[in-house]
DNA sequence: GTACTTCAGACAGAAGCCCT
DNA sequence: AGGGCTTCTGTCTGAAGTAC
């Protein structure tokens, strides 16, 4: 891939209706974004209203939420000749990566690129580039998908410019993503307390790993209790999923960017993946040559038998 | 062979969140 | 307000096993 240039986070305001409407016929009405400049940290934006292929009168609802007029829609540019400026004010997709809040946006770009017969590898290049950055983030950080404000409030700052106006909301994306880049600790005391803490209250940060360490010995010393030599085939797929879930619970640790986690509790992580994985290979293994039940050999479970209380 | 039970996997619906 | 997505839970169904 060609040397990164600039960072692109782009947003689309859509058709829609209180009754409801089908997502390809919710065409792409405003594309607002920003661009960052990796070298320069310059930040610029884009803005511009796009006349959809449908001309009925915007819904009230539509125009309350988005506050786009229909006059704004009679004067504005197709979706062809919008998207053509946005590509100029790109300056080279080769050296981008995209980003959203959210798949939506990029669905909405391939339908409305394919409603208007758009040349289909310049949508692939975009899509090779492209990340959901609220993925990303709930993956990392949140758990459970947040919307921009309630990301942005994990890291204590609030919505800057208009909501529903898409550069603003491209905008607050990059602020969301530069917290998660740069603010490590915090990123990772987001993380704890979602993934592991939830209502309960987060220790301060010299004692966290301690206490954390405390908590997964104990969520392991409970499972750990639970394991026999053999599972009934149909319990060895429940232990698949319990672990899995203690996996998710505590695999953010090994991704820490922060070192605020000390090496015992990240070594205890990476054993229990790694019996996940062995866990993972054994029920294959078994269900391939069709068996009945299937056996823990020893020097599967030893490992996490060590890091018990 | 028939009736019944057990079980894995598919499926549907609800809930909760986001998006417009 | 509705659509989309994910997760969870309960129900259904067909296959396999068991008893008679």
């Amino acid at each position: 891939m060609a040397e990164l240039k600039q960072l692109i986070f782009f947003d689309f305001e859509m058709l829609c209706s209180k009754t409801g409407m089908l997502f390809e016929d919710m065409e792409a009405i405003r594309l607002g974004a920003v661009k960052v400049d990796v070298e320069s940290g310059l930040v610029t934006g884009f803005d511009r209203h796009i006349r959809p292929q449908q001309n009925s009168p915007l819904s009230t609802f539509c125009k309350e939420l988005t506050g786009i007029s229909d006059s704004d829609l009679e004067k504005a540019d197709d979706f062809p000749e919008v998207f053509k400026d946005f590509l100029f004010w790109i300056g080279g997709v080769k050296k981008a990566r995209f980003f959203s809040w959210s798949s939506s946006d990029i669905l909405r770009l391939k339908a409305d690129a394919l409603r208007h017969n758009l040349p289909q590898a310049t949508i692939e290049k975009i899509s090779k580039r492209y990340v959901d950055f609220q993925a990303v983030f709930t993956k990392r950080a949140s758990r459970t998908a947040a919307s921009v404000e309630k990301a942005l409030s994990f890291y204590e700052l609030s919505f800057i410019g208009k909501p529903h106006h898409p550069m603003y909301d491209s905008y607050n994306t990059l602020r969301i993503y530069e917290s998660f880049e740069e603010h490590l600790v915090k990123t990772d005391l987001i993380m704890v307390q979602q993934f592991i803490f939830q209502e309960a209250e987060l220790p301060p940060v010299e004692r966290l790993s301690q206490e954390i360490k405390y908590i997964f010995q104990k969520d392991l010393g409970e499972f750990y209790s639970n394991l026999n030599d053999a599972f009934r085939m149909k319990d060895a797929w429940k232990l698949i999923k319990k672990t899995k879930k203690l996996v998710e619970k505590y695999e953010n640790i090994l991704l820490s960017r922060s070192g605020i986690f000390d090496e015992e509790l990240i070594s205890g992580v990476e054993e229990l993946i790694n019996f996940y994985k062995e866990l993972q290979t054994a029920y294959r293994e078994h269900c391939s040559y069709t068996s009945k039940i299937m056996i823990l050999h020893e020097q599967m479970v030893e490992p996490l038998q060590k890091i018990c209380v």
